[in-house]
RNA sequence: GCCGGCGUAGCCCAACGGCAGAGGCACGGGCCUUAGGAGCCCGCCAGUGUGGGUUCGAAUCCCACCGCCGGCACCA
C-alpha cells in the first residue's frame, strides 16, 4: 500500500496499488504466453513451420555487469529506452529481437570471495537473480529464453573455442585477412612461401617450424613489457591503465615490466578497425575516440648512421673517439611524420629506455662540451644512469605536470643523411619508447617540443618551411614552401614529403611507413574470475592449445580466491595467479596426438573483455551445441543488407544502445573478434554493430555538510534564499552520479512502489532525448503519473470500474468530430515518426495533447469514442505497456497488442480546409489573416496585402517586395 | 593547450531558416473536500549565454568571446 492510495479515491482510479496489478498480471501472462519470443529461422527456437518474417530487427542493450549492490533509476534509462523502439518495431509486424544476459566475470564477486570465501559463482548468481527481479518488474519485453551468462559453462566454452580460432590463425597482409594457421604451414610446406632464412621447411627442426608459425599466430606469447600492477596482482591491458598510469579500476600504480604474456594481434586489424567506421552509423565523438586510439599516421623511418662524438660547435673529424674500437657503428632509426623537414634535423632524441643507448655511449665527453648537456657528470654513462634514475622515479603524473625539457647528451654524434653534418645525440623523457621507434630527428624550425628542447640546450634551429609573412611564433607546423632544403626548396609539404620519401629509399636511408598507436591487447589476466585458457604446456615450457573435443576447460575450485596482491608501490614483485596454486588441477595428462603425457595448465585467466566481444552472436542461437551459432540465424539477424542499408553496409546489430564509456575498450575488441570471425567464414557480417547510439546519463545533486559527509538528498531543502540545508545547517550542492555513497540514489523498486513501472518509464522516457544527460528530480514524477491517471480516467469509470467508451462512429461532416479526427490522425502521423526515430520525449508529448484534448472534449460527456480510444492505447502501448494491455483487454480484445496492430494516419485529416497566415511586416508579425488552403500564393499575397492596408501597416504604394512561405506566412517588405 | 558537444521561462525540455512553446514540474487562483491531497479547471512567466555577420526573415547558418560537460594531451 503506498502514499497514493490514502483517503477517499474512487475504488476504480489508476493508483500505484492498481497500476502494480495490472503490471503483474501482464508480466505473468507475457511471460506464460512467450509473447517476447523471437523466432529464428533454424534451430531449437525455430518455428515448426520454419518460417520467419524477413522483417527483422535486432536492438541491443550493453552487457551489463551484474553488480551486487542493486539499480538505481539511471540503470535502466538506456533498457527502457531500447525496449520502446523494440515495442514500437514489434507492433509493425517485425520479427524483433530484444533480450539480456549478464557480463559476469569480474573483479567484484573474486574480491568478495577473497574477503568472505564465498565461491565467485555464488555471489554472482545471487547478484542476477536480483538484478532479474529489478529489471523485470519494469515490463521490458526480453526473449527469456536467450539470456546468457558469461559465466555459464556453456557460454565460456565458446568464448575459449573462439580464442582457439584466434590462437590458429595468423593474418595474411597480401589477402588483408586471417587465415587459418594450418593454410601457413602447408604454403611453407610446399615452399609457395620462403622461410625466414631460404631453407626449406622439411630442413628445419620441428622446434624451428614452430617458432616461425607461433612468431604469425594471432595469439602469442610476449616478453615485452607490460602494465605489472602490483596493488592488483595483475597485468593490465593498455586500455585499462590511465593517461596518468593508473590502473582505470582502484587507481593504483602501474609499472612498465617485462614479463611473458598472452598478446592479441589487434594491431594486424588496425587498418581495417580503422577504415570500417567510415561504414558505421555511429556517433561521430565515437568514431573519433576510435581514430585517435589506433592513431595511424603516415610518415617514414629514416637512418642516422652513428657517427664520431663530437662537439657541434666544433667538429673535429676524426676524432679518437670513435666506434673504431667498438665495430661498425650502428645505425639509429627514427620515425617521423614530417619527412620534409630532414634537412631541420639539428639533433636526435631517444628515449631514456632505449635498447640502443648503452651501445651509442660515448666513454668522455667530448672537448668544449657544452655544460647544460652533461648534468654536471663526469662522464656521459654517468649522466645517463642519473637521468635514468630521476626519469623512473618521477611519476607519469609529475612528468605531465612540468612540460620543461630536460635530458642529456650522450657524448656521440649521428649524421644527417639529407645533410651529411653531424648531430648530437641526446636522451630525453619527452620521447616515448612506446611509439615509433622510440627515437626521433628534433626539428625545432617546425615542433614545438623539439623547438623548446633546442632553446633549454642552445642547439641550432633551421626553418625549413616559409611561415607566412608576419608569422612571429616559434616552431611553424603549418604549410609553406620548403626552404634551406637543398633539392626540396619550393615545394609545398606534401610534394616535399613524396619527394623526400622517394630520395631515401634510393639511398637506403630510409622508407615510407605507417605507424599506429595502437597496440597488441594483453590479453592475459592473473586473476580467478574469468574464462580459463584453453592452453597447456610441455615438460619444456612450449604452448600447445587444447583441441576442441577436451573443451570447456571449466574453472577449479580453490581454496583462496585471491591473487597474491603486493604494496602497490612494488614495482619488483611478480604475479602469482589464484589458479597456480590449484596443482590438481593445474598437472594434468593428456594425449594430444602423441601419447599420454604430463603437462601444465595456462594458469591465467582472459580479460573481462572476452566474454563481451561476441555475446551479441550467442543472443542469437543461446542452445546450440553443435556451434557458438548457426550461420544461418546470424546471417538472418546480423547480415549485411545493402538493399535497406546501402551497398557498403557492414551487417550487424540494428540497435546498439550503451554509454559512451565503452567507446574505446569494449567496442574495439569486440570489433576484433568480430572481423576474425568473418575472415575465418563463421558470420556474415563484418561489423557486430551497425548503428550505435549513446544514451545519456540520469545524474543527481548530492549535498555535504559542513565536514564535507553526504547528507540523504531526499531530506535536503532549498530555502528562499537560494541556500540549500538539511535539518537546518547550510549544505553545499554539487552535481554529477548517482549512487548509495552519494547518498542521492532513488531505486526503480520504490518509484515503482510510489507510482507504478508504467510511470516510471514514461518519466524517464519524458524527461528530454534519450542521448542527453539530465538531473534526476522525484518531484516531477507525479506529472508522469497525472498523465496516465487522466487517460485511464477517459477510458474506464473510476467509480464502477465500468468501460467509458462509445461505439458511436465519427462522422467528418459534423464539424466537432472533424476536429476529433484531425487531432487523432495528427497525433498517430507525430507519435509514430517520433518512436521511429527514438524522439521518446516528443512522442510522450503529443501522446500527452492527445490525452488532454479527449479529456477535454469528452471528459464530461457520456464517454470516448471507441475510434479514438483505440489508436490512443495502441499508441502509448510502447511506453506505458501494461496499462496499454489492459485497456486493450478491457476494450473487448482478447489479443495482446504486443505485435499490433498500429494505428495508421489518414492523410485526409491531416490537411485542414483552411489557414491561418501571420502576416509580417519587415519580419515582425503584426497582424494575422485566415485563407482557404486551396489559395494560391498569388491569392495569399494579394489577401495579407488588403490585410495590411486595411490595418493601415503599410501605405497604399507597392511594398519594396513580398515573400509568400506557402502554408506558412507572408512577410511584407517596405 | 588541442578537439568535440551543449547554453531557450524558476527547473526539465519543444520548435524542416518562417508566428519562440508541444509536454511536464514548480508557482498563483478557483472547484471538489470536514480536511489534506499526488483529483479537476483556469492562469502567470522568457525573446533563445554575449557581441558581430549572412538573410525579406536567425534559437536554427557563419565568425569571435564567455560558461558548462566530455575526450585527448610531450604520439614525433
Amino acid at each position: 500500500m503506498s502514499s497514493t492510495d490514502t483517503g477517499d479515491v474512487p475504488p476504480h482510479r489508476y493508483t500505484a496499488t492498481l497500476a502494480g496489478q495490472i503490471e503483474r498480471r501482464w508480466q505473468r501472462r507475457w511471460a506464460e504466453q512467450g509473447t517476447f519470443y523471437a523466432p529464428n529461422p533454424v534451430g531449437s527456437l525455430a518455428p515448426a513451420d520454419g518460417t520467419v518474417p524477413d522483417d527483422k530487427f535486432y536492438v541491443l542493450d550493453m552487457f551489463p555487469y551484474p553488480s551486487g549492490t542493486g539499480l538505481h533509476v539511471g540503470h535502466p534509462l538506456g533498457y527502457i529506452g531500447t525496449d520502446v523502439f523494440a515495442r514500437y518495431h514489434r507492433m509493425t509486424g517485425r520479427n524483433v529481437l530484444h533480450t539480456m544476459g549478464f557480463d559476469a566475470f569480474g573483479l567484484p564477486a573474486e574480491l568478495y570471495a577473497a574477503q568472505t570465501g564465498t565461491h565467485p559463482r555464488t555471489t554472482t548468481e545471487a547478484n542476477i537473480d536480483r538484478y532479474l527481479v529489478q529489471i523485470r518488474r519494469l515490463g521490458l519485453g526480453h526473449d527469456e529464453r536467450r539470456r546468457i551468462a558469461t559465466t555459464d559453462v556453456d557460454y565460456y566454452r565458446w568464448t575459449q573455442w573462439i580464442f582457439l580460432k584466434i590462437y590458429r590463425s595468423w593474418y595474411d597482409t597480401e589477402a588483408r585477412r586471417a587465415r587459418p594457421i594450418s593454410e601457413l604451414e602447408a604454403e611453407y610446406a610446399a615452399g609457395i612461401r620462403p622461410t625466414p632464412d631460404g631453407r626449406t621447411w622439411a630442413r628445419l627442426t620441428p622446434d624451428e617450424q614452430r617458432k616461425i608459425i607461433d612468431s604469425q599466430r594471432l595469439v602469442y606469447l610476449s616478453e615485452a613489457p607490460v602494465n605489472w600492477c602490483p596493488g592488483l596482482g595483475t597485468v593490465l591491458a593498455n586500455e585499462e591503465v590511465t593517461a596518468e598510469g593508473r590502473s582505470d579500476r582502484g587507481n593504483l600504480p602501474v609499472f612498465r615490466r617485462n614479463l611473458r604474456q598472452w598478446m592479441m594481434r589487434i594491431t594486424a586489424y588496425a587498418d581495417r578497425l580503422l577504415d570500417d567506421l567510415d561504414r558505421l552509423d555511429w556517433p561521430e565523438k565515437v568514431k573519433t575516440m576510435q581514430r585517435n586510439w589506433i592513431g595511424r599516421s603516415h610518415g617514414a623511418r629514416i637512418r642516422f648512421p652513428v657517427g664520431s662524438s663530437s662537439s657541434i660547435t666544433n667538429p673535429r673529424v676524426g676524432d679518437t673517439q670513435t666506434f673504431g674500437d667498438r665495430g661498425t657503428p650502428p645505425d639509429i632509426e627514427v620515425f617521423t611524420t614530417r619527412p620534409d623537414t630532414v634537412f631541420g634535423a639539428t639533433y636526435l632524441v631517444l628515449a631514456p629506455e632505449h635498447p640502443m643507448i648503452s651501445e651509442i655511449t660515448a666513454p668522455q665527453w667530448p672537448a668544449e662540451v657544452d655544460s647544460r648537456w652533461t648534468a654536471g657528470a663526469a662522464t656521459p654513462a654517468d649522466a645517463i644512469a642519473q637521468y635514468r634514475r630521476a626519469a623512473a622515479q618521477r611519476s607519469e603524473l609529475e612528468r605531465q605536470e612540468s612540460r620543461d625539457k630536460t635530458g642529456v647528451f650522450t657524448g656521440t654524434c649521428a649524421i644527417n643523411p639529407a645533410t651529411g653534418r653531424q648531430i648530437p645525440i641526446f636522451i630525453a623523457d619527452y620521447v616515448l619508447m612506446g611509439y615509433g621507434t622510440g627515437a626521433i630527428m628534433a626539428v625545432p624550425g617546425q615542433d614545438q617540443r623539439d623547438w623548446d628542447f633546442a632553446e633549454a640546450f642552445g642547439l641550432p634551429i633551421v626553418r625549413t618551411v616559409a611561415p607566412p609573412e608576419g608569422f612571429d611564433g616559434q616552431a611553424y607546423t603549418g604549410e609553406g614552401p620548403a626552404i634551406n632544403s637543398s633539392f626540396l626548396d619550393g615545394l609545398g609539404v606534401d610534394e616535399a614529403k613524396k619527394a623526400i620519401t622517394d630520395w631515401l629509399e634510393a639511398n637506403g636511408a630510409g622508407e615510407g611507413t605507417v605507424q599506429y598507436k595502437l597496440r597488441d591487447w594483453l590479453f592475459a589476466r592473473q586473476r580467478y574470475w574469468g574464462e580459463p585458457f584453453p592452453i597447456v604446456y610441455d615438460q619444456a615450457g612450449r604452448p600447445y592449445p587444447l583441441p576442441e573435443s577436451m573443451l570447456p576447460v571449466e574453472l577449479p575450485d580453490v581454496a583462496d580466491y585471491s591473487p597474491t596482491t603486493f604494496d602497490p608501490d612494488d614495482a619488483d614483485s611478480e604475479p602469482s595467479p589464484p589458479l597456480a596454486k590449484a596443482t590438481d588441477w593445474i598437472n594434468v595428462e593428456l594425449d594430444l596426438g602423441d601419447g599420454l603425457k604430463t603437462y601444465r595448465r595456462d594458469a591465467n585467466v582472459m580479460p573481462q573483455w572476452a566474454g563481451s566481444c561476441w555475446y551479441q552472436l550467442r543472443y542469437l542461437d543461446p542452445y546450440n551445441s553443435e556451434a557458438f551459432c548457426d550461420p544461418i540465424n546470424e546471417r538472418y539477424w546480423m547480415g549485411p543488407r545493402p538493399v535497406l542499408h546501402g551497398p557498403d553496409d557492414p551487417g550487424g546489430v540494428d540497435l546498439y544502445v550503451g554509454g559512451v564509456e565503452h567507446a574505446v575498450l569494449h567496442l574495439l575488441y569486440a570489433r576484433f573478434w568480430h572481423k576474425v570471425l568473418y575472415d575465418l567464414g563463421y558470420v556474415s557480417s563484418e561489423e557486430p554493430y551497425r548503428r550505435l547510439y549513446n544514451q545519456g546519463y540520469i545524474q543527481a545533486y548530492a549535498y555535504t555538510d559542513a565536514r564535507g559527509v553526504y547528507v540523504p538528498a531526499e531530506e535536503v531543502v532549498e530555502e528562499p534564499d537560494g541556500r540549500y540545508t538539511w535539518r537546518g545547517q547550510q549544505v553545499n550542492r554539487e552535481y554529477g552520479k548517482m549512487g548509495k555513497s552519494l547518498r542521492n540514489s532513488v531505486s526503480p523498486d520504490e518509484m515503482s512502489d510510489t507510482y507504478g513501472a508504467d510511470t516510471l518509464r514514461v518519466y524517464e522516457m519524458s524527461m528530454g532525448p534519450l542521448d542527453v544527460s539530465r538531473p534526476w528530480a522525484t518531484k516531477d514524477v507525479v506529472g508522469a503519473h497525472r498523465f496516465l491517471q487522466r487517460l485511464w480516467r477517459n477510458l474506464v469509470d473510476e467509480n464502477t470500474g465500468e468501460l467509458r467508451v462509445v461505439d458511436t462512429e465519427l462522422d467528418p461532416n459534423v464539424p466537432s468530430d472533424l476536429e476529433t479526427l484531425r487531432a487523432l490522425h495528427r497525433a498517430i502521423g507525430g507519435v509514430r515518426d517520433d518512436y521511429a526515430s527514438l524522439r521518446l520525449n516528443t512522442a510522450i508529448a503529443k501522446l500527452i495533447e492527445l490525452n488532454n484534448y479527449i479529456t477535454k472534449t469528452y471528459g464530461s460527456s457520456r464517454g470516448t469514442p471507441r475510434s479514438v480510444a483505440e489508436p490512443l492505447v495502441l499508441l502509448l502501448a510502447p511506453v506505458a505497456p501494461h496499462l496499454a494491455e489492459e485497456l486493450w483487454s478491457r476494450l473487448g480484445h482478447d489479443r495482446s497488442l504486443a505485435h499490433g496492430p498500429i494505428p495508421e494516419a489518414d492523410e485526409r485529416y491531416l490537411i485542414e480546409d483552411t489557414l491561418e497566415y501571420p502576416i509580417q511586416i519587415n519580419g515582425k508579425v503584426r497582424t494575422r489573416m485566415t485563407v482557404p488552403t486551396s489559395a494560391s500564393p498569388d491569392e495569399v499575397r494579394a489577401a495579407a496585402l488588403a490585410q495590411a492596408r486595411s490595418a493601415t501597416l503599410i501605405a497604399d504604394k507597392e511594398p519594396r517586395k513580398v515573400i509568400v512561405v506557402p502554408g506558412r506566412l507572408v512577410n511584407v517588405v517596405v
